[in-house]
This record gives structure tokens, sequence and C-alpha cells, in this order.
DNA sequence: CAGTGAGCGAGCTTCCGCTTGACTT
């Protein structure tokens, strides 16, 4: 019997199908070994040597496997095709002690065809791989176990910094810093209703919104009430009349299939969900075999797979929402390995017994790919221009609209709110043509103000880290939930807002460690790996290059940086045990909490409740409040501990 | 799942990326 090595017990259980009874298809769910948690694992003074341990948890699977290589005939390692999988790969073949050299094989995706293709091809381990992969996992141990003891010292202990976390929590601190210096800027807009003249009575001619935009040929730009009045006083005498219609035709062409960044997003913007709760229940979906693979950066689409959704479109939707060829999408991402297909349902039929959270997401899942075959949606957009003219000036008014002469792809996958380039909602379009007179009815100065930069939110961030090539599909919402942990930063209403103790770590490592919180830093490492897996370059220059100044920079903060205080936030109440001190917002372990400012003088503090509304504990009626465990995993509980040992973990339902 | 901050100084915390479990009142 020969054996068969995958990641994932799903794709084994696939594999086996496929496969039929000769083959034994085994699982490494993951890596197998890894550096120790409990120290550095790395020998900086003999050329930076790593110290790889199979876990305690890991173990099991590694016996198994092991134990399966010395009954097998060929043992084939079929390991993700990409640099993770490789390293897997190569620690599986050094783990298992077998006589037999195993066989490296790989496909993109799980079709028959596919897996006939890889096993008609054996290689061998691509160890330029292996060697970039050992690269990524030695930095990245050498930045996190060595920022973050510096961390524990200077600031607190427990913290954390890393490649990946340390970025993500400066982006929403920069973004909270320029919310917080932004000045906002007056500005005022003319909105004019106007009714086609016909002479006499008119009610039912019809009505349209203009808005001004330029006078005399120059863009208008009106700054405050008094430059605003002195407009519309000029607008009231002037004489109306459609100046030019302007129509394009414009097409608008569907989405590429997801990837994980995508899913998450579109779940997080359609459904309300976060990047962790799209995760369980795609990883439900794949296991029940209803999708291929949710952890991908590619929007490529296995052949078999592109034809039958054609087909269905074809017989579903008919012919003119078919386009001539198939389409192909590129997968934008610089640093994407594509060791997957897109996201895609393995089956075009409808899944009825699909219900709740997996149907919502199925059904987008299914939307956006049969969507992303079909052909563009039109839309024209019309552009209708009115002069208005005095003695003295011209001035130009617009009405934009769009109209949907073709729904194409939009079908299945339609927008959460049209809006057109301007980012305008769109308007109902008058049926007027050039040279109409028009009446003015009213006209309306709108005083409005420029608005900061939005904070972040789920689907921004995951966005905006996926654009700076920093984190991959697995680690996007664990990413999110350790810098929840460590209260670094806390969520509000799907915003993100730092901490003062984000703010602090923040500020420390931007002061001190800029470049390894630098946006390019992650590119940086990756073109080097990239030369280590193309074989110009080595894995221990790469490592001391960074290493030494690192260090060495490290060495010289440890002595001379002092500790830093974390801010604390007013109540404006005083402290009920002193009296003398004021009542603050400290961020502790367990996030934040009520404490007197003269502390240590005077020790008083207390819980910072949240409460949760439209709930009473169903033990004492008392409130409900949202709190956090030692791990940082939030839980819901009674006001009234200890005296009352209500408590949840997941939301209460609402009462009454 | 019930604590927090400083410093005292036991014993401990920490990274990214690959996978899936199992404990829910």
């Amino acid at each position: 019997m020969d054996l068969i090595i995958v990641e994932s017990p799903t794709k084994a259980n696939t594999l086996g199908r496929f496969l039929g009874g000769d083959f034994m298809v085994l699982a490494t769910m993951g890596h197998i070994r890894d550096l120790p948690e409990k120290k550095l694992g790395v020998d900086v003074e003999a050329d930076f040597e790593p110290e790889y341990v199979v876990s305690a948890k890991k173990k099991e699977t590694v016996d198994r496997i092991k134990k399966s290589s010395k009954e097998a005939g060929k043992i084939y390692l079929a390991t993700d095709p990409d640099r993770e999988g490789e390293a897997i790969a190569y620690h599986v073949a050094s783990v298992m002690g077998s006589k037999l050299k195993p066989s490296r094989i790989t496909f993109h995706e799980i079709t028959k065809h596919a897996i006939d293709e890889a096993m008609a091809h054996p290689g061998e381990i691509n160890m330029n791989l292996v060697e970039a992969q050992t690269a990524r996992r030695i930095l990245d141990r050498l930045v996190g176990y060595k920022l973050s003891p510096l961390l524990w010292k200077k600031i607190r202990r427990g913290l954390s910094a890393g490649r990946v976390q340390s970025v993500t929590v400066r982006l929403i601190v920069e973004r909270e810093k320029e919310i917080e210096k932004f000045v906002p800027i007056e500005y005022w807009e003319v909105e004019t209703l106007l009714q086609k003249f016909l002479g006499g009575e008119m009610p039912d001619a019809p009505k349209f919104l203009a808005k001004l935009a330029k006078k005399n040929g120059q863009k208008l730009e009106i700054r405050n009430q008094t430059e605003a009045d002195g407009i519309v006083a000029d607008l009231q005498k002037a004489g109306y009349e459609i100046f030019n219609i302007e129509k394009k035709e414009v097409k608008r062409n569907p989405y590429p299939p997801f990837t994980t960044s995508m899913m998450q997003q579109a779940a997080s913007n359609r459904l309300g969900w976060s990047s962790k709760k799209t995760m369980q229940v795609a990883q439900g979906l794949y296991e029940e075999g209803l999708i291929t693979y949710h952890r991908t950066d590619s929007t490529n689409l296995a052949e078999e797979a592109v034809m039958g959704c054609r087909d269905y479109i074809g017989s579903n939707f008919g012919s003119e929402y078919l386009p001539e060829g198939p389409r192909f999408y590129k997968t934008k991402s610089r640093s994407a390995q594509e060791a997957h297909e897109a996201i895609r349902p393995t089956e075009l039929e409808k899944k009825d017994f699909l219900a709740g959270d997996a149907k919502k997401l199925y059904d987008l899942i299914w939307n956006r790919f049969v969507a992303c075959q079909m052909n563009p949606a039109i839309v024209e957009s019309t552009v209708v221009t009115t002069q208005a003219v005095n003695e003295n000036n011209i001035y130009l008014l617009e009405t934009r609209g769009a109209i949907e002469k073709f729904n194409g792809w939009r079908v299945l996958y339609g927008q959460v709110e049209e809006i057109d380039e301007e980012g305008d909602k769109i308007e109902r379009l008058p049926e007027v043509n050039i040279g109409d007179e028009l009446k003015l009815l009213e006209l309306k100065p709108m005083q409005k103000f420029t608005l900061p930069p939005p904070r972040f939110n789920e689907a921004s961030l995951i966005k905006t880290l996926e654009e700076l090539g920093i984190g991959r599909p697995s680690t996007y919402a664990p990413t999110i939930s350790t810098i929840q942990e460590r209260n670094y930063v806390e969520k509000q209403n799907k915003a993100f807002f730092p901490t003062p103790l984000g703010v602090a770590v923040n500020d420390f490592l931007m002061e001190y460690f800029a470049d390894v919180l630098d946006f390019q830093f992650t590119a940086k490492m990756e073109d080097n790996l990239d030369a280590i897996a193309g074989g110009t370059l080595k894995r221990v220059p790469v490592l001391a290059e960074f290493y030494y100044p690192f260090i060495k920079k490290l060495e010289g903060v440890d002595r001379v940086a002092q500790r830093v205080a974390v801010q604390t936030e007013a109540t404006g109440e005083s402290c009920p045990k002193c009296q003398q001190g004021s009542v603050v917002i400290r961020v502790g372990r367990f996030g934040k909490f009520l404490s007197c400012s003269r502390f240590p003088e005077c020790d008083w503090r207390a819980p910072f409740v949240q409460k949760v509304e439209g709930f009473k504990c169903p033990k004492c009626g008392g409130d409900v409040v949202y709190k956090k465990t030692k791990k940082g995993k939030g839980f819901y509980g009674c006001v009234n501990y200890p005296k009352c040992d209500f408590a949840s973990w997941r939301k209460p339902a609402k009462q009454g």
C-alpha cells in the first residue's frame, strides 16, 4: 500500500475517494515540528541554527505517520505547493526515518485530473524553498522573542510584539492620531430644486435636484456662509435652462471569486461578521465538502469548475448572461503563494439542507463564484448640466444619475448600495432636453464640513494588511484576535480604537524600532526569501544582516530607555476611598479597570464594567456586564459577582 | 469565569504560519 501525506484531513478524505483503496492518505494537520515555545530555540552563535521540536499535541500525528511509513510501499509528500508546505514535507521526511526516499508531488486544485498529473510526475523536496521558510521562521522568532521581553521590562509583563501584530497595531494607532489632529474645514454646497417650465400652472412637469458645480467656467468652492449667501442671492435672479446632457454607457465587470481576505471583507460588510466567525463557518462548509479550501490567496479556478459554471449559466440564466469565453482572474497580491484555488462551491446544485449562518456564507460564495463567470452589467450614466445665467455670471449645475440597462452578474451579486463614481447616491433622472427652460422652485445652501479618515473595521484592516503584503490567509483572523487579547486595541461598533496601552507600546516601538514596524519591512523580507528560494542568496547571511544591527540596538535600548508609563483616562469622579485622588481608567491585563489616580499611595480599585443592555441576570436579576478572562477571551457575567455567580460565554438573547 | 497598576523579586509571559479540535453553563 502506498502512503500519501497531505496537510488537511478533509483533503485526505477527498483524495482517498479519488484514488481508491490502494492508497493510505494521512494528514499532518499543519506543521508537525516547530521551535520550542518556552525558549528562543535559535542558536545565534552557531549560524542561527534552529532547534525543532515535536510538540506534545503533534506527537500522536507524528507517531501515526512514522508507523504508516514503515509499512508503505511508496511514499508521496503532497503537502501544499508553497513555502510552508515545502517545509512541512521536509519535516515529515526528516522525522519519518524511512529507508524509502519519499517523492514530492504537488497540485493546486483537488480534481481527478490534477491528482493523476501530480502522481505521474513525482519530484524531490525543493531545499531552497525549505531554506526560505526556515529563514522566515527564524526571523519571526528573533523579532518576537527579543522585542517582547524588552516590553515586559520597559512597559509591563505579558506584552508582545511581532512583525505582523505590531504593524497592525501601528495602523490603528496612527489612524486614531490622524483623527485626533484632524481639523474639519467648512464648505458649502448649494442644491436647487428645478422644474421643467411648460408655461402657466404645471403641477405634473418633471422636478429634479441639481447641485451647483461651476461659476464662469471655474470649479466653485464656497468656504463660508457669507460667500454662500452671495451666491444664493445671485442665483435667485438667474434664468435656468438645460445646457447639456451627456450619456455614457459603462460596463461593470464582475468581481473575482473569493480569496480568504475578500471573503472576510465581504462577510464583514454584507453580513456584519468578524473574520473569526467567517472562518469558523467556512471551516464547517469545507469539512462538509461544499466549498474548496477556505484559506487561499489565489483567484485561480479549476478549468472544469469554470466549464461547469458556464453550462449552468447558459441553461439557467440564458445566453445573454454568458460571455463568449471563460473569465480568468489574475491574483493581485505580490506576496501570494497560490497553493490553492479561489474559494468556490464544489458543486453548483443548490444545497437546500443548509440553514442559518452556513447558508448565508454558502450563498455568498456561490453567488460570487457564478457571478464571476457572467457578462458585465451595463450602466448608462448621465450628467444633466443646467445653466443659470444672470446679468453678471454664468453658473453650471449638475444632476448625475445612472440607469442599469442590463444587470448581468449583478443578478446574483448586487451592490450593497448604489453609489456612482463621485460617491454620491444616485438620483432619479428627469426627462428633459437641451434648451428646455426651467423654473427655480427651491434654493438650499447647505453647510458641510470635511470628515476625518474613518477608523479601521475588520474589513478595511484586512484589506490594508493584504495590500501591504503583511500576514497570510491563515493569520488575518488570529492577528485581529491577538491585538484585542493584549488590550492594544478594542472594537466599538465594529470600529477599532487603540487603548492607551496600545499607544504606549506603539510609541515605544516606533521610537526605537521604526525599521521593524516599517510598512515595507515584510516586503523587503519577502524579497530576500524569494532570493533564497531562487538560490541567489543564502539563509545565514540574510539572517545575520538583520540580526546584528537589531540586537545591538536592542541592547542599547535596554540600557538607556526609561520605563514607560501608560496613560490613564480621567472619569471626573473623586476617589471614594481617599477623597484626594480622582477615579481614572487604567488598562490592565484584563482590559480596563477603575483605580485611584494616587496609586500606589491609595490602592482603591473597582472593575470597569460595560453593561449589556436589554438583559438581566437570570439568577438574581442584576445587570449583566461584559468582561475578559485571564486569556483575554470575552464573557458575560453578573454585576453582583461574587455574590452571584452567573456567567456565560455567549451574548445572552434580548429579553422583553 | 472573577483579576488588574508600582516594586518587592518567586516563576512566568512572547513570535508567525500551517492545521483542527472540544469545554460550555
